[in-house]
DNA sequence: ATGGGTTTTGACCGGGTGGTCAGATGTTGC
DNA sequence: GCAACATCTGACCACCCGGTCAAAACCCAT
């Protein structure tokens, strides 16, 4: 069981990871068969039991990566910017994050959705720490007259629920939308006016 | 196979519904095992197999029965009355539905989530039928100035994802939340907030 | 009570799944 | 070229899971 050290380690690790997110984020942990993510990365079963010692530990490696990922959006909203800009700047980061890495935002979902069983911990401590320091920042705009008084914590609930729709839900939204719409464009005009409208004091 | 006709038989089906219900709202199709569903039920498997003919049936006829309770709110949505009153209502209605029926919900984001493989009709048909007549009727009231000219299917989209979110993300919202909350009495009161500023014309 | 229909179950089956292992094949430094 | 090590694979295993079936247990009208 190496950790990454050469090229080949590195590239297969990678490969395997790639297929196992495709896998994953469409069937969930149980769904997923380690014989479907051999095939889509192109190797042996016992090949990928060569780079990770379990399934379980490939998905765990995909949950912990993506937390950081998905975390980032929210870490760069700057308590010494521009109230509205900086909320503004989070909704839309996180939109894009849901634009491009819709996988990533359902393999998130499917996961809390089933009660967070290999992630409980992440959650309660750095995402809970993070929303309740940021919730700090809004509420300190709030107190100096900058943006609306709202509750904090639901504001970042309603920006998590607005953005992440798009992705875990596409299939919906496309057969809603119909044909020659583009979800996220639409999305981002939608949601421009309705911070603007909320935020404003 | 029987269709319930007897006590007998209604009452067991009604408990291998709840009984699968629950499994499946917290583990996904494949996830859940006939195993676990006989043992929540507090029958044997091969019983549950002589009132449904298969796992997949179970999983149907709750799919099935869903859709209805499911888009029973957006159909209350009333063209005479008051346009603010009744998007107002219609939220809160959906955000009771969250409250009253999680697992429902969680076992319709899943499915969705998954690409609804066992439900792509039902939401190319139905699902998008009303959501067509709802835009219309939402669209009139923009053209008659009565609320926010507004794109009238993202506001749809809007509705769900911020109420779902409580039933779908329900632990994680607890955790952030932290103890001492009613998640739900609070995400009404930001909520009504939020489509007060947004519907406004 | 008894007989016919309904309901329930223990035992079983075949296919799929995660994981193992011995050995084959490739790669690299010398 | 070759030894030492890294990478890869076919064959295999034990277990789980959905589903079957024959027979047992139960129910109830007569």
């Amino acid at each position: 069981m190496p950790r990454p050290k050469t090229r080949i380690q590195l590239r297969n690790s990678e490969t395997i990871l790639e297929a196992a997110l495709e896998v994953f984020s469409s069937q969930g942990f149980r769904g997923a068969t380690l014989d479907q993510i051999a095939e889509v990365a192109g190797l042996s079963k016992p090949n990928l039991l060569y780079y990770f010692p379990s399934k379980e530990a490939i998905h765990q490696t995909l949950l912990t990566r993506l937390l950081d990922t998905w975390l980032d959006p929210l870490r760069e909203m700057d308590a010494k910017g521009d109230p509205v800009a900086e909320v503004m700047g989070y909704m839309r980061r996180k939109l894009q994050l849901s634009r491009n890495y819709p996988r990533e935002s359902r393999l998130f979902a499917i996961e809390i959705l089933q009660g967070a069983p290999r992630m409980r911990e992440a959650i309660e401590g750095e995402l809970t720490a993070l929303v309740a320091e940021k919730a700090g920042v809004l509420r300190q705009w709030m107190d100096e007259g900058r943006i609306a008084r709202l509750d904090p914590v639901h504001l970042v609930f309603s920006i998590w629920a607005l953005t992440q729709h798009y992705a875990d839900f596409d299939v919906q939204v496309r057969s809603v939308l119909g044909e020659g719409h583009d979800p996220y464009a639409e999305a981002g005009a939608f949601l421009e006016t309705l911070y603007a409208r909320l935020l404003a004091p």
